[in-house]
DNA sequence: ATGAAGGTTATAGCGGCTATAAGGTCAAGC
DNA sequence: GCTTGACCTTATAGCCGCTATAACCTTCAT
Protein backbone atom coordinates (compact mmCIF):
# COMPACT_ATOMS: atom_id res chain seq x y z
CA UNK A 1 0.00 0.00 0.00
CA UNK A 2 2.17 2.77 1.08
CA UNK A 3 4.80 1.28 -1.52
CA UNK A 4 2.18 1.88 -4.83
CA UNK A 5 3.38 4.26 -7.68
CA UNK A 6 2.20 6.70 -9.74
CA UNK A 7 3.41 8.47 -12.85
CA UNK A 8 3.28 11.83 -12.94
CA UNK A 9 0.24 11.45 -14.83
CA UNK A 10 -1.58 9.59 -12.68
CA UNK A 11 -0.67 11.75 -9.86
CA UNK A 12 -1.27 14.28 -11.52
CA UNK A 13 -5.29 13.44 -12.05
CA UNK A 14 -5.21 12.01 -8.40
CA UNK A 15 -4.54 15.38 -6.88
CA UNK A 16 -6.54 17.41 -9.46
CA UNK A 17 -2.93 19.18 -10.61
CA UNK A 18 -1.56 19.33 -13.85
CA UNK A 19 1.99 17.16 -14.69
CA UNK A 20 3.65 20.49 -15.32
CA UNK A 21 2.41 21.96 -11.48
CA UNK A 22 3.91 18.89 -10.40
CA UNK A 23 7.17 19.04 -12.28
CA UNK A 24 6.89 23.14 -10.85
CA UNK A 25 6.27 22.40 -7.44
CA UNK A 26 9.51 19.53 -7.30
CA UNK A 27 11.69 22.75 -8.63
CA UNK A 28 10.55 25.13 -6.06
CA UNK A 29 11.07 22.22 -3.24
CA UNK A 30 7.62 21.93 -2.24
CA UNK A 31 7.79 18.06 -2.96
CA UNK A 32 11.11 16.04 -2.48
CA UNK A 33 13.15 14.97 -5.92
CA UNK A 34 10.90 12.04 -7.44
CA UNK A 35 12.31 8.77 -7.77
CA UNK A 36 12.76 7.81 -11.40
CA UNK A 37 12.03 4.99 -13.41
CA UNK A 38 15.45 3.87 -15.55
CA UNK A 39 14.18 5.30 -18.42
CA UNK A 40 13.76 8.37 -16.08
CA UNK A 41 10.32 8.49 -15.64
CA UNK A 42 9.49 10.01 -12.39
CA UNK A 43 7.31 7.85 -10.06
CA UNK A 44 5.31 8.28 -6.79
CA UNK A 45 4.58 7.29 -3.49
CA UNK A 46 1.21 7.05 -1.67
CA UNK A 47 3.11 10.05 1.00
CA UNK A 48 4.26 12.17 -1.73
CA UNK A 49 0.71 12.17 -3.26
CA UNK A 50 -0.76 13.43 0.81
CA UNK A 51 2.00 16.00 0.35
CA UNK A 52 0.90 17.11 -3.18
CA UNK A 53 -2.84 17.06 -1.73
CA UNK A 54 -1.48 19.08 1.36
CA UNK A 55 -0.43 21.75 -0.93
CA UNK A 56 -3.38 21.33 -3.19
CA UNK A 57 -5.47 22.29 -0.12
CA UNK A 58 -3.92 24.87 0.98
CA UNK A 59 -3.41 26.64 -2.03
CA UNK A 60 -7.51 25.97 -2.78
CA UNK A 61 -7.58 28.13 0.46
CA UNK A 62 -5.78 30.85 -0.74
CA UNK A 63 -2.44 30.30 0.80
CA UNK A 64 0.62 31.72 -1.43
CA UNK A 65 3.03 28.51 -1.85
CA UNK A 66 5.52 30.77 0.13
CA UNK A 67 3.36 30.38 2.89
CA UNK A 68 2.50 26.65 2.08
CA UNK A 69 6.11 26.14 2.45
CA UNK A 70 5.74 27.38 6.13
CA UNK A 71 2.50 25.20 6.69
CA UNK A 72 4.66 22.05 5.42
CA UNK A 73 7.04 22.78 7.64
CA UNK A 74 4.88 23.17 11.21
CA UNK A 75 3.03 20.19 9.58
CA UNK A 76 6.57 17.85 9.82
CA UNK A 77 7.52 19.06 13.41
CA UNK A 78 5.19 17.04 15.27
CA UNK A 79 5.68 18.12 18.46
CA UNK A 80 5.48 21.83 18.38
CA UNK A 81 2.65 24.04 19.27
CA UNK A 82 0.20 25.04 16.69
CA UNK A 83 -0.52 28.01 17.72
CA UNK A 84 1.31 28.95 14.93
CA UNK A 85 -0.56 27.27 12.62
CA UNK A 86 -3.62 28.64 13.93
CA UNK A 87 -1.89 32.24 13.91
CA UNK A 88 -0.97 31.65 10.15
CA UNK A 89 -5.02 30.56 9.44
CA UNK A 90 -6.00 33.75 11.36
CA UNK A 91 -3.99 36.00 9.22
CA UNK A 92 -5.08 33.94 6.07
CA UNK A 93 -9.02 34.67 7.25
CA UNK A 94 -8.03 38.35 7.76
CA UNK A 95 -6.32 38.81 4.13
CA UNK A 96 -9.84 37.17 2.72
CA UNK A 97 -11.75 39.64 4.68
CA UNK A 98 -9.91 42.43 3.40
CA UNK A 99 -10.18 41.02 -0.15
CA UNK A 100 -13.95 40.87 0.13
CA UNK A 101 -14.38 44.72 1.41
CA UNK A 102 -12.56 45.67 -1.08
CA UNK A 103 -14.42 44.12 -3.89
CA UNK A 104 -17.60 44.70 -1.93
CA UNK A 105 -16.82 48.45 -2.13
CA UNK A 106 -15.95 47.92 -6.36
CA UNK A 107 -19.43 45.94 -6.21
CA UNK A 108 -21.18 48.74 -4.96
CA UNK A 109 -19.36 51.16 -7.20
CA UNK A 110 -20.52 49.60 -10.36
CA UNK A 111 -24.13 49.13 -9.26
CA UNK A 112 -23.52 53.26 -9.40
CA UNK A 113 -22.48 53.49 -12.59
CA UNK A 114 -24.95 51.12 -14.10
CA UNK A 115 -27.87 52.81 -12.31
CA UNK A 116 -26.80 56.21 -14.47
CA UNK A 117 -26.93 54.66 -17.60
CA UNK A 118 -29.88 55.67 -19.25
CA UNK A 119 -29.36 54.56 -23.00
CA UNK A 120 -27.99 57.13 -25.19
CA UNK A 121 -25.07 57.29 -27.17
CA UNK A 122 -21.62 57.97 -25.77
CA UNK A 123 -21.80 62.05 -25.92
CA UNK A 124 -24.25 61.65 -23.13
CA UNK A 125 -23.12 58.52 -21.43
CA UNK A 126 -22.54 59.03 -17.76
CA UNK A 127 -20.42 56.58 -17.25
CA UNK A 128 -17.89 57.85 -19.54
CA UNK A 129 -18.54 60.77 -18.02
CA UNK A 130 -17.73 59.51 -14.54
CA UNK A 131 -14.57 57.86 -15.78
CA UNK A 132 -13.75 61.07 -17.49
CA UNK A 133 -13.65 62.84 -14.47
CA UNK A 134 -16.54 62.85 -11.98
CA UNK B 1 -4.88 76.00 -19.66
CA UNK B 2 -4.75 73.10 -22.28
CA UNK B 3 -1.52 73.78 -23.03
CA UNK B 4 -0.30 73.35 -19.76
CA UNK B 5 2.20 70.97 -19.17
CA UNK B 6 3.60 68.46 -16.66
CA UNK B 7 7.26 66.58 -16.21
CA UNK B 8 6.41 63.08 -15.65
CA UNK B 9 6.79 62.96 -11.68
CA UNK B 10 4.13 65.97 -11.98
CA UNK B 11 1.69 63.68 -13.99
CA UNK B 12 1.93 60.82 -11.76
CA UNK B 13 1.44 62.81 -8.73
CA UNK B 14 -1.90 64.51 -10.50
CA UNK B 15 -2.96 60.71 -11.01
CA UNK B 16 -1.91 58.90 -8.36
CA UNK B 17 0.58 57.04 -10.52
CA UNK B 18 4.34 56.53 -10.96
CA UNK B 19 6.48 57.42 -13.67
CA UNK B 20 7.45 54.04 -14.48
CA UNK B 21 3.54 53.22 -14.47
CA UNK B 22 3.11 56.28 -16.70
CA UNK B 23 5.82 54.71 -19.21
CA UNK B 24 4.83 51.11 -19.22
CA UNK B 25 1.25 52.27 -20.46
CA UNK B 26 2.70 54.43 -23.14
CA UNK B 27 4.56 51.45 -24.29
CA UNK B 28 1.57 49.83 -24.24
CA UNK B 29 -0.27 52.47 -26.60
CA UNK B 30 -2.67 53.28 -23.66
CA UNK B 31 -0.90 56.84 -23.40
CA UNK B 32 -0.16 58.75 -26.83
CA UNK B 33 4.08 59.11 -27.01
CA UNK B 34 4.78 61.80 -25.41
CA UNK B 35 6.39 64.98 -26.34
CA UNK B 36 9.63 65.95 -25.70
CA UNK B 37 11.58 68.49 -24.29
CA UNK B 38 14.80 69.63 -26.42
CA UNK B 39 16.54 67.23 -23.51
CA UNK B 40 14.64 64.21 -24.14
CA UNK B 41 11.99 64.67 -20.97
CA UNK B 42 8.62 63.95 -21.46
CA UNK B 43 6.12 66.64 -21.41
CA UNK B 44 2.53 66.67 -20.89
CA UNK B 45 -0.58 67.95 -21.59
CA UNK B 46 -3.95 68.39 -19.63
CA UNK B 47 -5.42 66.03 -22.31
CA UNK B 48 -3.24 63.33 -21.43
CA UNK B 49 -3.85 63.90 -17.78
CA UNK B 50 -6.92 62.99 -18.01
CA UNK B 51 -6.57 60.39 -20.77
CA UNK B 52 -4.41 58.85 -17.96
CA UNK B 53 -6.84 59.90 -15.40
CA UNK B 54 -9.66 58.16 -17.11
CA UNK B 55 -7.16 54.75 -17.29
CA UNK B 56 -6.53 54.83 -13.37
CA UNK B 57 -10.48 55.03 -12.84
CA UNK B 58 -11.09 52.01 -14.98
CA UNK B 59 -8.31 50.15 -13.31
CA UNK B 60 -9.37 50.99 -9.96
CA UNK B 61 -12.59 49.61 -10.90
CA UNK B 62 -11.13 46.62 -11.84
CA UNK B 63 -10.98 46.20 -15.42
CA UNK B 64 -7.87 44.59 -17.20
CA UNK B 65 -5.72 47.14 -18.92
CA UNK B 66 -7.55 45.43 -21.84
CA UNK B 67 -10.92 46.42 -21.11
CA UNK B 68 -9.43 50.14 -20.65
CA UNK B 69 -8.04 49.82 -24.21
CA UNK B 70 -11.80 48.86 -25.15
CA UNK B 71 -13.24 51.53 -22.78
CA UNK B 72 -11.20 54.50 -24.23
CA UNK B 73 -12.26 53.24 -28.26
CA UNK B 74 -15.64 53.57 -26.81
CA UNK B 75 -15.01 56.69 -25.43
CA UNK B 76 -13.39 58.53 -28.45
CA UNK B 77 -16.52 57.35 -31.02
CA UNK B 78 -19.18 60.48 -29.60
CA UNK B 79 -21.76 59.48 -31.34
CA UNK B 80 -21.68 55.64 -31.17
CA UNK B 81 -24.46 53.76 -28.45
CA UNK B 82 -23.27 53.28 -25.41
CA UNK B 83 -24.65 50.44 -24.99
CA UNK B 84 -21.38 48.97 -25.44
CA UNK B 85 -20.33 50.65 -22.34
CA UNK B 86 -23.05 49.27 -20.34
CA UNK B 87 -22.60 45.53 -21.76
CA UNK B 88 -18.82 45.72 -20.43
CA UNK B 89 -19.29 47.82 -16.63
CA UNK B 90 -21.95 44.72 -16.29
CA UNK B 91 -19.90 41.98 -17.14
CA UNK B 92 -17.22 43.52 -14.86
CA UNK B 93 -19.93 43.80 -12.22
CA UNK B 94 -20.97 40.42 -12.77
CA UNK B 95 -17.03 39.33 -12.33
CA UNK B 96 -16.88 41.07 -9.08
CA UNK B 97 -19.47 39.27 -7.84
CA UNK B 98 -18.64 35.93 -8.72
CA UNK B 99 -14.99 36.81 -6.94
CA UNK B 100 -16.81 37.76 -4.31
CA UNK B 101 -18.63 34.39 -3.65
CA UNK B 102 -15.36 33.01 -4.24
CA UNK B 103 -14.14 34.36 -1.26
CA UNK B 104 -17.10 34.71 0.81
CA UNK B 105 -16.54 30.65 0.19
CA UNK B 106 -13.47 30.42 1.31
CA UNK B 107 -13.61 32.68 4.78
CA UNK B 108 -16.00 30.04 6.27
CA UNK B 109 -13.55 27.63 5.09
CA UNK B 110 -10.97 29.31 7.17
CA UNK B 111 -13.64 29.94 9.73
CA UNK B 112 -14.05 26.30 10.38
CA UNK B 113 -10.83 25.25 10.37
CA UNK B 114 -9.81 28.06 13.07
CA UNK B 115 -12.92 26.59 14.97
CA UNK B 116 -11.79 23.15 15.64
CA UNK B 117 -8.17 24.33 16.08
CA UNK B 118 -7.96 23.10 20.63
CA UNK B 119 -4.61 24.79 20.96
CA UNK B 120 -2.67 21.80 21.67
CA UNK B 121 1.21 20.64 19.34
CA UNK B 122 0.63 19.74 15.90
CA UNK B 123 0.32 16.02 16.70
CA UNK B 124 -3.20 16.50 17.13
CA UNK B 125 -4.01 19.81 15.00
CA UNK B 126 -7.04 19.52 13.18
CA UNK B 127 -5.74 22.47 11.41
CA UNK B 128 -3.18 20.15 9.98
CA UNK B 129 -5.14 17.23 9.83
CA UNK B 130 -7.73 18.92 7.62
CA UNK B 131 -5.12 19.95 5.26
CA UNK B 132 -3.37 16.34 5.23
CA UNK B 133 -6.80 14.77 3.98
CA UNK B 134 -9.82 15.28 6.26
C1' DA C 1 6.26 -1.24 -37.64
C1' DT C 2 3.67 2.44 -36.47
C1' DG C 3 1.15 5.81 -34.15
C1' DA C 4 -0.95 7.69 -30.09
C1' DA C 5 -0.46 8.82 -25.53
C1' DG C 6 2.34 9.48 -22.31
C1' DG C 7 6.95 11.08 -20.43
C1' DT C 8 11.58 14.29 -20.46
C1' DT C 9 14.13 19.00 -20.54
C1' DA C 10 14.57 23.93 -21.37
C1' DT C 11 12.69 28.24 -22.26
C1' DA C 12 9.38 31.96 -22.79
C1' DG C 13 5.00 34.11 -21.79
C1' DC C 14 0.86 35.84 -19.02
C1' DG C 15 -0.73 40.69 -16.23
C1' DG C 16 0.46 44.72 -14.20
C1' DC C 17 3.51 46.43 -12.56
C1' DT C 18 8.23 46.96 -9.67
C1' DA C 19 13.16 47.02 -9.14
C1' DT C 20 17.79 47.64 -10.67
C1' DA C 21 21.67 49.49 -13.27
C1' DA C 22 23.99 52.96 -15.51
C1' DG C 23 23.70 57.04 -17.04
C1' DG C 24 21.97 62.29 -18.52
C1' DT C 25 19.71 66.95 -16.93
C1' DC C 26 18.46 70.67 -14.08
C1' DA C 27 17.90 74.06 -10.25
C1' DA C 28 19.84 75.70 -6.03
C1' DG C 29 23.50 76.83 -2.96
C1' DC C 30 28.42 77.69 -2.27
C1' DG D 1 32.17 77.34 -11.74
C1' DC D 2 31.14 73.32 -9.07
C1' DT D 3 28.80 70.20 -6.41
C1' DT D 4 24.81 68.08 -4.61
C1' DG D 5 20.58 65.96 -4.99
C1' DA D 6 16.31 65.40 -7.19
C1' DC D 7 14.63 64.26 -11.25
C1' DC D 8 14.77 62.30 -15.88
C1' DT D 9 16.37 58.64 -19.65
C1' DT D 10 16.80 53.59 -21.50
C1' DA D 11 17.17 48.70 -21.04
C1' DT D 12 16.60 44.64 -18.59
C1' DA D 13 15.11 41.39 -15.09
C1' DG D 14 11.99 39.98 -11.47
C1' DC D 15 7.46 39.18 -9.02
C1' DC D 16 3.55 35.03 -8.63
C1' DG D 17 1.69 30.70 -10.01
C1' DC D 18 1.34 28.72 -13.33
C1' DT D 19 0.76 27.80 -18.75
C1' DA D 20 2.46 27.13 -23.33
C1' DT D 21 5.78 25.81 -26.68
C1' DA D 22 9.46 23.15 -28.82
C1' DA D 23 12.07 19.27 -29.51
C1' DC D 24 12.81 15.03 -28.12
C1' DC D 25 12.28 10.05 -25.73
C1' DT D 26 9.37 5.85 -23.93
C1' DT D 27 5.64 2.84 -23.57
C1' DC D 28 1.86 0.33 -25.18
C1' DA D 29 -1.75 -1.23 -28.41
C1' DT D 30 -2.63 -2.49 -32.98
Amino acid sequence: MSTANYTIGQLAKATDTKAVTVRYYEQLGLLPSAGRTPSGYRVYTHSERDRLLFIRRARSLGFTLDDVRELLGFADQRDASCAAVDAKVGEQLHQVRARIRDLVALEIELEKLIACCQGGVIEQCRIIDALSGH
